[in-house]
DNA sequence: GCCGTTTTCGGCCCGACTGTTTTCAGTCG
């Protein structure tokens, strides 16, 4: 089905880029893989390109596509047959000429595009279910550069894939990665083990788990590994390098390092891989080769025992692991403007924390109790509102009741201070389900969508602009409503929302419930841009969830986050000033 | 297909490991 020009007009950044990147994959198949190189620069490109690529185009047309980096006459002239007619000409004739999905077959393990075009050409492979038959009748064996145990390979990633989808979130694989690091630090001649990869950058989720170990005994730390409990397959096991699988069915991939390499080793296997081909084209401007050993000038080593030294010789300050995507990172640093990200410790107030008035665990003075003893100065109280049945959400009677219970607390306090405050149902039409003359009362009103998730994507845009639109609205929770792995984000148009929180000096909150984790990092880093104010909240529905807010950090800090743009790093009257004026 | 403070042509990041080979192609990160 051809696009109309209007459906055209919402292609996204990350479906024009999904396109290159399917572009860059045939140009492997098609035996130029310098052509598919440019396809995936320019891919990334537009990912990660903050505004959004036809709003560049609209702005002037197919030279300023030119201005992103990797992005030339020909692939501009692509994206605006992309955004004219939804459609690709170069890419649809090579779809035609494989028939292959793509996506399904790249995620098998030990599969990449050769392989793929031996297996379609040979046997016909084009999706999933055509390998599985061809694996379990013996077939793949038999072709050249594939024998008995790739076959064997095959058919377990299969599985693998049927079992699981990949990535697990951040706050499951933490846990995993403390118990490797923990259990190999045991390990007699170990000195030091880091935890490396995305874990380090703080995705929102994990794809495997890396692990750094400097060592005197090499061989005993990777027969450890390999050898512990939870381990269920070990893929490789080598000299300095092993790589297993855990129970859980996430891999984890340890490799043993020298001392004197150890901040090229931490660099090179924190990534992101993107990150890191910048760095070394860096390096070859300057004469120098890095790798995870080091940065050398001819042969000789100049850097790599620490991170910041190897950083400095080629003219940057340290980078931050959560911003080491190529997202910019590089250009900043090496004009000193990388912002001073956000930390745990600026972190004054919580404005937003259930209590057994609704849906929460425990009471206000337990989640207070928890809430001074993780360090916090105030917090919000924030029970859903009478729309959502199914918590128990308060109406405005109860409300006024709660409100006069928070006033007798802070009384008796010792100076922590409880903010009365809800988290107001959004309704269908984008009105809220409390009165404004309640909600004027309360210290601080967040709004949130709970209801009518489906709703086509102008509508839904529009409802939250008018929720935020009310002047009693401070705060919008979870702006997308996605739940990891679970739910996708509703249909909005977030760009159009940061733009009304610019207008209506609405502040975004990064939810830091590990599922939620919303908004995510490029939206905070398109709201930071912006100049739009955020919170981190915990979210916390019992008293052992104020810890949360480290991941809320976290994503605020691959936002590129600093201090200034989160509000509840103010004290509680800076804050209270700011939403009252 | 992109790019340029040696280049408008000739480069394009790089090393470990595996399996299938008998010296190396393919994949991965």
């Amino acid at each position: 089905m051809a696009r109309t020009s209007e459906m055209a007009a919402q292609i996204s950044n990350y479906e024009a880029a999904a396109s290159f990147y399917e572009l860059a994959f045939y140009m492997d198949l098609e035996d130029d893989p310098f052509r598919g190189r440019a396809y995936e620069r320019a891919a990334r490109a537009i990912e990660s390109s903050p505004q959004s690529i036809i709003a560049l185009y609209k702005k002037g047309g197919v030279d300023e596509l030119q201005t992103l980096p990797g992005v030339g006459k020909a692939i501009a002239k692509k994206l605006q047959d992309l955004f004219k007619t939804g459609r690709i000409p170069t890419l649809e004739k090579l779809q035609a000429k494989y028939p292959i999905k793509l996506s399904e077959l790249l995620s098998v393990e030990g599969l990449g595009p050769r392989r793929i075009k031996t297996l379609y050409e040979k046997l016909s492979v084009k999706n999933l279910e055509d390998l599985e038959t061809a694996a379990k009748t013996g077939k793949v064996r038999q072709l050249t550069g594939f024998g008995e145990k790739t076959e064997e390979k095959i058919l377990q990633s299969l599985e693998f894939l049927k079992a699981e989808k990949g990535r697990i979130p951040l706050a499951i694989a933490i846990p995993l990665a403390d118990q490797f690091q923990h259990a190999l630090a045991s390990v007699e001649g170990v000195e030091e083990v880091y935890v490396a990869g995305s874990i380090r950058r703080g995705r929102e989720t994990i794809g495997d788990i890396d692990l750094l170990a400097i060592t005197s005994n090499p061989r005993q730390v990777i027969d450890t590994f390999t050898s512990l409990p939870q381990v269920v397959a070990v893929h490789q096991k080598g000299e300095v390098k092993a790589s297993i699988r855990h129970k859980s069915g996430i891999d984890a991939d340890l490799r043993v390092i020298q001392k004197g390499s150890m901040g090229a080793a931490l660099m090179y296997f924190t990534g992101s891989k993107e990150h890191n081909v910048a760095l070394r084209t860096i390096a070859l401007s300057k004469g120098m080769h890095l790798n995870e050993y080091g940065l050398f000038k001819k042969e000789k080593k100049t850097a790599g025992e620490q991170e910041e030294e190897v950083y400095k010789t080629l003219g940057l300050p340290y980078i931050p692991p959560e911003l080491r995507e190529n997202r910019g990172e590089i250009e900043a640093a090496s004009k000193n403007s990388l912002p001073h990200l956000v930390e745990l410790t600026d972190l004054k107030g919580d404005l937003q924390v259930q209590t057994s008035w609704t849906d929460g665990a425990n009471s206000i003075t337990e989640m207070v109790q928890a809430a001074k003893t993780f360090g916090l100065e105030y917090i919000a109280i924030t029970d859903h509102t009478k729309s959502l049945a199914m918590t128990g959400g308060l109406n405005e009677e109860k409300l006024r009741t709660q409100m006069k219970e928070i006033d007798k607390l802070n009384q008796q306090s010792d100076g922590f201070r409880i903010l009365k405050s809800a988290e107001v149902n959004i309704l269908k039409d984008g009105s809220l389900d409390i009165d404004d003359q309640t909600l004027g009362d309360l210290d601080a009103v967040g709004a949130a969508v709970h209801t009518n998730f489906n709703l086509p994507r102008e509508e839904m845009t529009r409802r939250i602009i008018r929720a935020i639109e009310n002047p009693n609205v401070d705060i919008l929770f979870h702006p997308t409503g996605r739940l990891i792995g679970q739910r996708p984000p509703y249909q909005v148009d977030i760009e159009s929302v940061i733009e009304a929180a610019k207008r209506t000096d609405t502040i975004l909150e990064i939810d830091a419930y590990p599922e939620r984790l919303d908004l995510k990092d490029e939206h905070a880093r398109m709201a930071v841009d912006r100049g739009v104010n955020l919170c981190i909240d915990s979210d916390a529905h019992s008293k052992e969830q104020f810890p949360y807010l480290q991941y809320g950090v976290t994503q605020a800090r691959r936002g590129w986050a600093a201090k200034e743009s989160i509000v509840n790093t103010r004290s509680v009257d800076e804050f209270l000033r700011y939403v009252k004026h």
